[in-house]
DNA sequence: CCGCCTGATGCTTAAGATTCTCATTTCTAT
DNA sequence: ATAGAAATGAGAATCTTAAGCATCAGGCGG
C-alpha cells in the first residue's frame, strides 16, 4: 500500500505523505487541487500545514507519484500516477473530469512533432465541454 | 491597422491600447507574457502601468482580439488572433512556439466528445520537446 | 476648435496560489 | 534508546493577476 510506494520513490514514510497519498488513491473526482486535499486533511482531524501538502506533491511529482496539470483556471490539480498516460476532457459547468486514451491522435502527435522537427517530450490535451449528465447543474441550457 | 481594429471591437482608441496591440502585432514570437508586453514598452519609452496592461489584455480577450493561453507554468502567454484556430508546439529548451493544425486530430477530438457525452466547446493542445534548430541552446544534448 | 462627461489610466493595495525560512519534530540506521 | 538527517508546521515571502480610487484623456456637442 502507501508504505510500499513511498520506499519505492526513495522518500523516508511519514504521517503526511501517507495521509496524503491515501487521499489521493481513495478520491472519487481523482483530480485534487493541493487546497482541497489540504482541507479533506483538516476535516479528518490531521493537523498538517498548507506548506506540507504543496511540498508532498512536488516532491511526488518528482518521484513519479502523481502528476501535476494545469487546466485553465491557476490552481493546478494532482492525479495519482496510474501508469497510463491519457488525455482529459472538463465539463465548464460541474467541472467533472473524464480520461480518455486516443491512439489515433497519439500517432498524430509523433507524426506532427517530427514533421517540424521536435523530440516530443509531452504533451498535454484537455477539451472543455458541456456534459450530458443529468447530475450536471447546467444541464439543459 | 490598429485604430480599425479596436474600434471594431468597441473599444476606445487610446494610446496605451495602441501601443499593445502593436506590439502583440509585431513580434517576433507572437506569444507574449503581460509582463513582457509591459517590459518592452517601458523600454521604448512609454508610460504604463503593469495593471493597465492586464486589463487591456482582458479586455482584447473578452473582444476576441487576443488568446489567453496557459502553457505549462504559472504566466499566461498572450497571442493575437488571427483568424484560424491551432495547437500549439513548444521547444522545452529555448521555448520556441510554433503552431499547428491537424484535421485528424480535431476530428478524433470530436468523435471523443461525443461518445463521452459531451458537447465541445473548446479545447487546448501543446506538445512539449525538444527541437532541433541550430539555434536553440539545447541542440545536441 | 473648446470644454464636458464618461470611461481609461496609473499607482497602490489586495487576493490567490505556491514557495521559502527556520525552529521544532520525526524517521532511520545504529 | 540515540544521534544525525530529513521532514514538518506556521508564517512570511513571492509571483501573478485583479481591484480601488483619484487623476487624466478621448469623443461629442456647441
Amino acid at each position: 500500500m502507501e508504505t510500499q510506494n513511498l520506499k519505492k520513490a526513495g522518500l523516508k514514510v511519514t504521517l503526511p505523505r501517507m495521509k496524503i497519498l491515501q487521499i489521493l488513491e481513495e478520491s472519487e473526482t481523482r483530480h485534487l487541487t493541493a487546497e482541497a486535499i489540504y482541507r479533506e486533511l483538516l476535516d479528518s482531524g490531521e493537523e498538517i500545514g498548507l506548506a506540507t501538502v504543496y511540498r508532498v506533491l512536488t516532491q511526488f511529482e518528482a518521484a513519479g507519484l502523481v502528476s501535476r496539470l494545469h487546466f485553465e483556471g491557476n490552481q493546478a490539480v494532482f492525479e495519482l500516477e496510474r501508469g497510463g498516460h491519457h488525455d482529459h476532457i472538463i465539463c465548464n459547468q460541474c467541472g467533472r473530469v473524464e480520461e480518455f486514451l486516443d491512439e489515433t491522435i497519439e500517432q498524430r502527435q509523433r507524426q506532427i512533432a517530427k514533421e517540424h522537427g521536435y523530440q516530443i517530450k509531452d504533451h498535454a490535451l484537455v477539451l472543455y465541454g458541456d456534459c450530458l449528465d443529468e447530475d450536471c447543474p447546467h444541464r439543459g441550457d
